[in-house]
DNA sequence: CCTGAAATTGTTATCGATATCATCTTGCCG
DNA sequence: CGGCAAGATGATATCGATAACAATTTCAGG
């Protein structure tokens, strides 16, 4: 469908009217390119009459103004980068947005990225977003390749990690133990007088929350002298509900006896919960399920779950008020440690007394 | 916890390791800063000898490349901008998967902002991302503001419009007809013997794929002789799990005869069957009800949810490829329209014989 | 051994804004 | 009315890479 011959194509060119720069601007008005510039500020001082014409002009002409031009002059990209795991969980979208209104009239923008739980393509994307000079980083976990934390050295801003306490943390950490998290659902569901533990999760370490998750749960049945807790590992990171539904089958073949299965996450749960359903058992009735995040499916379905809920909009925000405050300071401030809260949230799905049946 | 007299201290200031530059490479190696900077390209014309030499560099040194000077310079940004509505939402997520898979070695780097299905933080976010002269920018749907429809006719820049068939498209459009997949749905539930329908959707224009699917079903009810749909409006688009459990009881209360509801989303759709549940109505014995859109929880739940399945990741994917034609054809191509598919998923929540009881 | 094309590398100007410093007004106070 | 601080504006150099063209080297073929 090309048409090279109909000249009065309405379709752009490149360079139609993108050309348009500061000092046309400035020429329309007749002011310097400078006092464009300055217009454009906030704190610059330009008479308000001055500023009215050129944002009028800026308005006629349809001027926008070209960061990358701006940002290599001013050695300040106006960005800071934010790696997720994925942009599909409620969970991390909560804590961008979280991160987001905490930037809000810092005149920082949030550039997002996904890692999909993967270490190398978290390399790749630092590197990504170190090309173009953020003002500050913040990442999921601290579980980073040697070449990626070289970089982070080397880029000299501030680095956020959250969603995890890091044995060694670049600089500040945003976030809380998920291990402790998981502990405390296993002794609370213990105090109700559950004992025969068992717990779902994916199968290799490229979650590292959910291994925290695991071997908090794996410590703390022991502790309390529960025996070796039923572990069931089943699909990769993060795992699916319908994993979770696979997951239970193989559980319950294994061990039918088990009184209390946890999930590495409320998805997994639900999954474990439906299969449960389907096939003719009663949650809690025959057997309880919890899960891990409190997402938003967790508080309606049937029955409603326990799970753990965390702060994941606290996360982001503090995480970015950690960054602009490093950036306000100098970025001489210590590489601190922000806890962030989480509770045990009990619900229908381990009810001792059973739920009101449908 | 300042400690400005510790001169040992580890943490960077800033333009501690940052000042690297390509001239600083090409000095270390023995060539020119234009070497270092086609050392750094597929196609360039650099002998195999001296690239590995500079990349040895470039790693003993740390440096990484500034693409804020770079593309100031070479006037490409590298990266295309892509609005949609929400982060959190897997039919959006799955669409900017595709995007990322089909941009994967065309040296464009994918820049996600979400517009809160609002208009005005979309023009907001056009803005803020064409300060930063991307290359291509993808839109969800085809309302936009008359400043933003302005910005993106002066940038000059391939525009894929997604998720909808505009009536004015600006530019490329990937996307299909919300109101005749509805319409579908409707039809083919008919054709089962339903003839009471009632809707379920958010309340505002915000959300005009929303909007789409509601008069696709308002209209195929009343083209069938089946009455005016039994409609309930039920807060701001996009409606939650709750808000759908709500919305099912007031429809019931009002018409307490309606034999199939359909949602605009399956999200709507999972809350009001749950609360149905809770209240000791079986689906679909009692009530059947379908969701749009497809998401994992409708396939995993109990019962499965009838919905209608959108090529999610297809449409980013294509979204993308058509925005890569655009700019290697120098952006003369037409502006094309592109029907991606959909289909009805029939499920237990529709099924005339029931379904097997937990 | 010479010639010309291809491959490799270097030089210089430039992208479009902003930092910095200089200049020019304005207005207030003694 | 002189003087000076504060405010407004302008001129110029510069950020760090790349485009464009120039220079040099390499090498095949006669």
């Amino acid at each position: 469908m090309k048409n090279e011959d109909e000249p009065k194509d309405k379709r752009l060119k490149p360079g139609d009217a993108q050309k348009l720069t500061m000092a046309e601007v400035a020429k329309y008005v007749g002011v310097s390119a400078m006092t464009v510039s300055r217009a454009f500020r906030q704190d610059a001082s330009v008479s308000e009459e001055t500023r009215k014409r050129i944002m009028e002009a800026v308005d006629a002409l349809g001027y926008v103004l070209d960061l990358s031009a701006g940002s290599l002059s001013s050695r300040r990209s106006g960005f800071i980068a934010a790696l997720v795991p994925s942009i599909n969980n409620s969970n991390f979208s909560d804590t961008a947005r979280g991160m987001t209104d905490a930037l809000q009239n810092s005149g920082l923008q949030l550039l997002l990225g996904y890692t999909d739980y993967s270490a190398e393509k978290e390399e790749e994307l630092i590197e990504a977003m170190l090309r173009r000079r953020p003002e500050g980083i913040i990442l999921t976990g601290g579980s980073h390749t040697a070449r990626a934390r070289r970089m982070l050295a080397k880029a000299g801003i501030p680095v956020v990690e959250t969603w995890e306490l890091p044995e060694d943390p670049i600089n500040h950490v945003v976030g809380f133990s998920n291990s402790e998290a998981m502990a405390l659902l296993v002794r609370t569901l213990a105090s109700q007088g559950y004992r025969k533990f068992g717990y779902i999760g994916g199968t290799t370490a490229r979650d590292t929350r959910g291994s925290q998750r695991r071997s908090g749960f794996q410590k703390t049945v022991e502790e309390l002298g529960l025996g070796p807790g039923r572990m069931i590992s089943f699909g990769v990171p993060p795992i699916t509900m319908e994993q979770g539904g696979q997951a239970i089958v193989s559980l319950l073949e294994r061990w039918p006896d088990t009184e209390v299965v946890l999930c590495v996450s409320d998805l997994s749960a639900f999954g474990a919960i439906m299969e449960c359903t389907r096939r003719g058992m009663k949650v809690p009735r025959d057997i309880a399920i919890a899960g891990f995040g409190d997402y938003e499916i967790s508080s309606i379905c049937h029955p409603r779950i326990t799970t753990i809920n965390v702060d994941c909009y606290g996360i982001g925000r503090q995480a970015a008020a950690r960054l602009l405050d490093a950036l306000h300071t100098g970025e001489a401030t210590g590489d601190e440690i922000t806890l962030t809260g989480y509770k045990v949230v009990l619900r229908e799905s381990t009810d001792r007394n059973g739920v009101p049946t449908a």
